[in-house]
DNA sequence: AAGGTCTTCAACCGCCTGTTA
DNA sequence: GTAACAGGCGGTTGAAGACCT
């Protein structure tokens, strides 16, 4: 129990591993195996701990380990998977032929945490981030107070400050209506979805709307330029029933005819909305086990509306050939 | 060109779990 | 049941390079 005592030793070297230390390691792996991790370095004439070559082997040396950027792919299955699994990348790893716990760690921190965040979601739950929205308001308005107080010329200040408030107050409700459409909408994909597959079976998390938002349609706002500046919405790869494209491409839909900028003066339920890539891709299709009735069982009790209430906004684990084997 | 800031990622730290005696 | 050990995991750090001013 308790921490191992083969890190505590002084006098071994620690810091970037140089190239004649990776020569000696490869070799003796190849020959030997790495056998017991402590004993390696002194058979291999290492002045390194054990648990610091077993780290060097397996995430940097072991032949079998695919460097570079990650795919599109890639990226879609951490995501799939990090919404179900969490932070248990060596989990993940498993799932990436070639790709290191480290590695997946290191790419999500940097690049897909950020993501998420830029798009409004919470990257630990995959779900929106509402409370920045609500809080919008709340900050603008702090930071105009300090403009007002730096400002002698207040009074003008202060007709800035109430108009912006309300232009805020606008922009607040936009993003909630992007983030959360009607749940009619919602029950249309579904039936879609139902249409096409049951086993597709799935709750949105969307919130019902108290009341329909009114529209921004005169204050010019450029739909077109919202949609290009969110992350993600270009992704060729996010074509999943279920993938985050779909979910946004659905939103924006949705919250575009709400505000009268799109399909405008069109009743918006009266003709069920199909995102125009909702079949599954043919190779995950074809990746995807074959149904036996024990898999299709557990994986429609996964998919009915009960056990996936508050499911992540992602949901593509239903497009991914995995997700029958975790569920 | 130089200095400051940001980003990336290899490596470390400390805790946890499984195994063995 | 307990202690010691070994391996594994996730969080964090810090050096180095990239980028910005």
């Amino acid at each position: 129990m308790g921490r191992s005592p083969c890190c505590d030793e002084s006098g071994l070297k620690k810091g970037p591993w140089t190239p004649e230390e990776d020569d000696k390691l490869i070799k003796h792996i190849q020959k030997h195996g790495h056998g017991s991790w402590r004993a390696l370095p002194k058979l291999a004439g290492l002045n390194r701990c054990g648990k610091s070559c077993r780290l060097r082997w397996t995430n940097y040396l072991r032949p079998d380990i695919k460097r570079g950027k990650f795919s599109q792919e890639e990226e879609q299955t951490i995501l799939n998977l990090h919404a179900i699994l969490g932070n248990k990348w060596s989990a993940i790893a498993t799932h990436l032929p070639g790709r290191t716990d480290n590695e997946i760690k290191n790419f999500w921190n940097t690049h897909l945490k950020k993501k998420l965040i830029q798009m409004g979601f919470d990257p630990m739950t995959h779900r929106p981030r509402t409370e920045i929205f609500s809080s919008l308001p709340h900050l603008i308005a702090l930071a105009n107070l300090k403009e007002v107080i730096e400002n002698p010329s207040w009074e003008d200040q202060a007709i800035r400050f109430q108009t912006e408030a309300v232009q805020m107050a606008r922009l607040n409700q936009y993003l909630q209506g992007l983030l959360q459409p009607p749940s009619s909408m919602a029950a249309n994909f579904q039936n879609n979805l139902n249409a096409i597959n049951p086993n597709m079976a799935l709750n949105t998390p969307y919130l019902e709307l108290p009341t329909p938002l009114p529209s921004l349609a005169n204050n010019n706002t450029n739909f077109q330029a919202i949609i290009d500046s969110i992350p993600f919405s270009h992704m060729p790869d996010l074509q999943a029933p279920c993938s985050l494209q779909t979910s946004l491409n659905r939103d924006m839909v949705q919250a575009g005819s709400h505000f009268g900028v799109l399909n405008q003066g069109e009743n918006s339920h009266s003709s069920p909305w199909l995102p125009p890539t909702i079949s599954p891709s043919p190779s995950a299709a074809a990746a995807a086990p074959p149904m036996t009735e024990t898999s299709n069982t557990n994986t429609a009790d996964a998919c009915s509306p009960s056990s996936y209430e508050g499911a992540p906004l992602w949901s593509g684990l239903l497009d991914y050939p995995l997700f029958h084997e975790i569920a």
